[in-house]
RNA sequence: AGUCCGAUGGUGUAACGGUAGCACCACAGUUUUUGGUACUGUUUGUCUAGGUUCGAAUCCUGGUCGGACUACCA
């Protein structure tokens, strides 16, 4: 019953070259992560794409990290990179580190002197940067360009034992300084860094740099199909030219559209700012777009693996709604989430007419996907929601003002008959008569209501904090709005009620749940959670049309 | 300014010379013991000017607009 689904641009150049038996069919591809940071949901669509296809077309995904700069790189950002993987619901077919190749590499490059396809330059970063020419103006010559083959070789082994200081010498490819494409103007590949590695220690002090580690780890691993973003299409000449001269593996690099998500921002130098400047409390705030940060929001792995799915791929720049992800985010919550009653903005309600008879409703727990049912204490005083009460309401109010009727979920039919106030005239109370007929399951009263509300019984309710997530900035693309994109920081993306009421079988609760507060929302019991205190972070507001309709008049 | 990439409703993505479709959003309605869910329907689109063709979103040319590139980061 599989609907017919049209391939994506990476997927046809697969099919086709499987249809032209390149590498014997055989697909492999990679998710090549450097460890200085955390990954967020941007990362999430490499990694659906990276695996996905290797999955779809039995071929194999290698987690390969680039560690080529030890100054930036971390064990731990090694470790959160893995778990949040895991987390999506991949596995690598190897653990892999472009630190493993370091001699392999360094062996390329010796090759590459060899051929006089490379040679050992003493100018300054500056120096270097300033003969490198414009767009519209070539670079010049350095004057270390054509030092002999000998020279080079002796020069680039010292530069290896360590006899020069950072920054006095690097290996440049030769190639031509008048090329347009800026990257071919004779790129370094190699600098000298005194600096411990994660993985290596102190071995090298001498370290290649992206444009001749990724290509060149590719090419070692076999890798068939190299996927990256569109700000590497500068680089797939060069990555293709070092191919040729090495003569290895011909990996072949496609390129795509990264994804951006409105109210928020993905640059790892803001988030970082960000967690810095105190703007948030952690790379894991569940404010943050980090993958951390949404699994403790709530967002399900189901839902984010389904957005990039969504959301497809292909060539141009794009900005996907927030909704889109809150679509899938409910979509699938909807399904597998137990239901509950928790009263965020309480006030009393009280049933003038019931005699205390230890009522105790059994309540279904998901009307979406049967999960049995739960028992919820009743009695002669509530705790409702104080918006479904209103002394004057508009016409299509169906909740609690004076002569209306509505449902208490899963138990009785109350009528409104008026409320109390304090002497500021703020409600205290608000009062109401049951009908025993219409008890829920055996309803004989024949009524039927508009509304049906959430409760709490006053005497059984229990309390937790609620931590209410919104949006993390106010406009759709910080980064395009004048100014610091700080300022446009929602100042109401965290709202915190210390002391909100749940029902008694919320006790349970374990961190990493989730739960759809009825009519209110989906929530995740945090992971600062202790024995005595519960915390819930509400994951997405549910839909809500009445907000809607009040928000228009 | 140069090189490269791109341009389809508000958003994202299909249509591979032959009926512009799907999803989200928005709006309206039906069902509902969640103003949720589910279901039905509605509005809205091929950047522009030429050309090729019986026929162009698709191919060609020019323009316009957007993005990337001038790190000893990746």
């Amino acid at each position: 019953m599989a609907e017919e689904r049209s391939l994506n641009f990476i997927e046809e150049i697969i099919e086709k070259d499987i249809a032209d038996g390149v590498n014997a069919g055989r697909i492999q591809t990679r998710f090549p992560p450097e460890p200085n940071g955390y990954l967020h949901i941007g990362h999430a669509k490499s990694i659906c794409l990276n695996f996905g296809l290797a999955k779809k077309y039995n071929g194999k995904c290698n987690l390969r990290f680039d560690d080529t700069n030890p100054t930036t790189e971390e064990t731990e950002y090694v470790e959160s990179i893995k778990k949040d993987i895991e987390w999506l619901g991949f596995k690598w077919d190897n653990e892999l580190y472009a630190s493993d190749y370091f001699e392999k590499i360094y062996d390329f490059a010796v090759s590459l002197i060899k051929k006089g396809c490379a040679y050992v330059d003493d100018s300054t970063a500056e120096e270097i940067a300033a003969t490198k020419g414009s767009t519209i103006q070539p670079g010049k010559n350095s004057p270390f360009r054509d030092r002999s083959i000998e020279e080079n070789l002796r020069l680039f082994e010292e530069m290896r034992d360590g006899k020069y200081e950072d920054g006095a010498k690097v290996l440049r490819a030769k190639i031509d300084m008048a090329h347009a494409n800026l990257l071919l103007r004779d790129p370094v590949i190699y600098r000298i860094k005194h600096a411990h590695h994660h993985r290596t220690g102190d071995k090298w002090c001498l370290y290649p740099l992206y444009d001749f580690a990724h290509g060149q780890s590719d090419s070692i691993e076999e890798i068939t199909h190299s996927i990256c973003t569109l700000e590497f299409i500068h680089h797939r000449p060069l990555y293709n030219w070092f191919i040729e001269q090495l003569g290895i593996f011909p990996s072949k690099q496609y390129e795509f559209a990264r994804l951006n998500l409105t109210y928020t921002v993905m640059s790892k130098r803001k988030l970082l700012k960000l967690v810095n400047e105190g703007y948030v409390s952690s790379w894991d705030d569940p404010r943050m777009p980090t993958l951390s940060g949404m699994r403790r929001r709530g967002y399900p792995p189901e839902a984010i693996r389904n957005l990039c799915d969504t959301v497809g791929v292909a060539k141009r720049e794009n900005m996907i709604d927030l909704s889109l992800l809150e679509f899938c985010v409910r979509e699938h919550l909807n399904k597998v989430t137990d239901r509950v009653m928790a009263v965020l903005d309480p006030v009393k309600l009280v049933i003038t007419n019931y005699e205390e008879t230890g009522d105790v409703f059994e309540i279904e727990n998901n009307p979406e996907t049967p999960n049995g049912t739960r028992s919820v204490p009743f009695s002669k005083e509530l705790w409702i929601e104080r918006e479904d009460f209103m002394e004057d309401a508009p016409k299509k109010f169906f909740r609690l003002t004076p002569g209306n009727m509505v449902r208490l979920k899963g138990a009785y039919i109350v009528k409104c008959e008026g409320c109390n106030k304090d002497e500021h005239g703020n409600v205290t109370e608000v009062l109401c008569t049951y009908l025993p007929e219409s008890k829920s399951g055996n309803d004989t009263s024949g009524l039927t209501v508009k509304g049906t509300i959430h409760w709490i019984s006053v005497a059984h309710a229990r309390t937790a904090e609620v931590r209410n997530y919104d949006r993390l900035f106010k406009v759709e693309d910080p980064s395009s709005e004048e100014g610091d994109f700080k300022e446009y920081i929602n100042p109401e993306a965290l709202q915190i009620l210390p002391s909100v009421y749940i029902e008694p079988s919320l006790m349970k609760a374990k961190p990493g749940e989730c739960y759809q507060f009825m009519r209110k929302g989906y929530y995740c019991v945090d992971t600062d959670s202790t024995s005595d205190k519960i915390i819930f972070n509400r994951t997405v507001t549910l839909k809500d049309t009445w907000a809607k309709e009040t928000r228009k008049n």
